[in-house]
DNA sequence: TATGAATGAGGCTTCATTCAT
DNA sequence: TATGAATGAAGCCTCATTCAT
């Protein structure tokens, strides 16, 4: 008699997160209400919790997902060639874009939960570590392709980089004035520099002789 | 009497003020209701309303002086000589530590919070202005002993400093398992060679030569 | 078709009614939910409403269910011979035993709703008449068999006798610790002396003279 | 500032108490609402929770000042003369009179809800030894005056008098409609003959010998 | 200045019940 | 017969705020 059964169950499941996703860049974590992600995503109070024990894991779900689909993203984007080291910059530019200050506000926001609920420091903790695990093997091939200092240790680095893609969102919300070239040009030396050193330099060098 | 009453006020609204921020620190700041700051304040409730119109506006207020404060003491630690780099290092660091956790739960809140409420992110831009034009003069002092590139526009470096304390926050969050002095050395590194990419392949050429 | 049918639907029906009588002694009449019910019975909460039209319905089934049930097993008991007074008694240890506790909680449920609900108390009553008619048959036959004081209105001292069963429940409750021998011994006495003191007395005369 | 302060706040938890009660007795434990408490006593929902931590801990505490009153009521009761025996059949016709079924509902409400939650276990338990060691006080008076069998045990006889409270009242519930003196006659003769058959023999005997 | 009583809206969650399939 | 999606009222409790004292 039951015949969609799971297909739906999961459809509106997801419904039901895309709504809290909305409600919680637009009022923050603790700012919506149950009433308010059921307003958005259509359902009675009482339904949502045939989907979900509680507003809590509806947070946890959506930060995993979010967190998730970060480093799905990061494993993607791995598999083409070209410089690491572009491409990393590129990343952390797009990350900074989009619907920029909600996604960072939901990012923060999450951060701030992980000061103070154990739970969200586990899954925070968690997820850094597999986004870091992915950003270390890119860096290990840039190492291996002579664009990156090999003396730098690959993991430590990318948790570093994974701190620069938060200050590019923090920038966004401090400095939402700043050019977007003059940001993207900033980033790029961080970014360039602490990878390579010698490599800026010898870049200056030459455009110096140029005559620039 | 009046002079005395006035200070009094003063004094008792910083004592509100004080509680509020290890209450927000503690639960945040939609987290902390007015019956906790009053509890950790030990007034009463009504009492609170003579100092303050609202929770809103200690909200602002705190963050306000928060950042009012981070900016005094930037502009004090200037006034010593010493290497600027290594000042701007430490206090990096001295940032990240101390209640740590809290602090950035904090920030981060407020950063979030400025994505939804116009007049937090007013306050955080103008905020954030003044502790760039601080910390710009800092970087101008560097130039001019030659410790920092002088191709630099101090300005915008001043921002990404900023931006890079927010880094370490964020990382003490994400990987507090990460050492300390890994996490030192990696902020020297990215400091160092952002804003002079010269003195640290020398150094390292150097440190080579040498027989490291 | 149509046996089998009728036959399938009386057996769910004493399936659910089981599975609710389980919840309600576990978790008390408003303690348990339809859902739970539901889990307990392994069925769908849609389902139950084509076995009972409510909630209501089923506590109101499940209390005759128990009541008549009791009456039926009291009836059952009185075919037997031998001492209608020791056979009283070990009924009564008897109902007091088993899960002695959710079944007194049960029962006391019933009795404190039967002060509110009409319905209830008409129940209550009406089964409370039965099993004190069925124990009056007993008490004759100890009258017969001169077990038991003559002169004692059988038709009262059942109802009594029922209100003992209670007092041996709410004990249980209200003082879990007392020895099962020391209970026994106390109803014992209690019954006896009740039904026929002058046995009693001749019997501890008896006990008195052999030297004890 | 605050003058009445304490004796204010007692007297309006005594009248939430009092309203709480009537709550109780009318719909349960269960079955009254926060909302209809304070409707009953005149205040708003939120307001309930300046001078109680929950609806749990207003049940506690009713629960104990019923108990206690009780204990109280029999501590004060002993201080007269006169026969002991009768004053415990009167004890227990009166605990049965009154608002009788609302006050045994209440009672065998929170009967029923300590066989789930230790904590109305536990302060079942402990008001049950309380009075319990009353009654027994008063027993042993009764042995010194010759009144009661000095074979009992007065401690283990105490309890079952409270379990013949409990009868009383169970008996008022489930059988409304005997007639008062008809029930007192046979409480009478229940307690008699357990407290000291031979007394109850002598006099029947006397009884028949005066041509009863 | 200072208290804490008082409010009532709103938060999260549970529930008995109905309905489409 | 059987499911479980769906509802909306209600339950307990918290909150920011106001008011009488």
């Amino acid at each position: 008699m039951r015949r969609i059964d799971v297909a739906r169950h999961a459809r509106r499941r997801a419904e039901i997160l895309d709504a809290a996703d909305r409600c919680f860049r637009r009022s923050g974590l603790k700012g919506s209400s149950i009433a308010d992600l059921c307003a958005e995503a259509g359902i009675s109070p009482g339904h949502l919790y045939h989907y979900f024990p509680g507003k809590e894991a509806i947070v946890a779900e959506l930060a995993r997902a979010r967190l998730e689909s970060a480093r799905d993203h990061l494993e993607e984007v791995t598999g083409g060639g070209g410089s690491v080291v572009a491409l990393l910059i590129d990343e952390m530019m797009t990350q900074a874009h989009g619907d920029r200050a909600t996604s960072a506000a939901m990012l923060f926001d999450v951060l701030a939960e992980s000061a103070r609920s154990p739970a969200m420091a586990d899954l925070v903790r968690t997820y850094h570590a597999a986004m870091a695990d992915v950003l270390a093997e890119i860096l290990r091939q840039g190492q291996t392709a002579g664009e990156i200092d090999p003396a730098l240790d690959p993991r430590i680095a990318a948790s570093v980089m994974v701190g620069m893609i938060d200050a590019a969102k923090s920038l966004g919300l401090r400095d939402p004035a700043m050019d977007d070239a003059v940001r993207r040009a900033s980033f790029d030396r961080l970014i360039r520099s602490f990878l390579n050193p010698r490599a800026v330099v010898v870049r200056a060098d030459a455009a110096e002789i140029a005559g620039d």
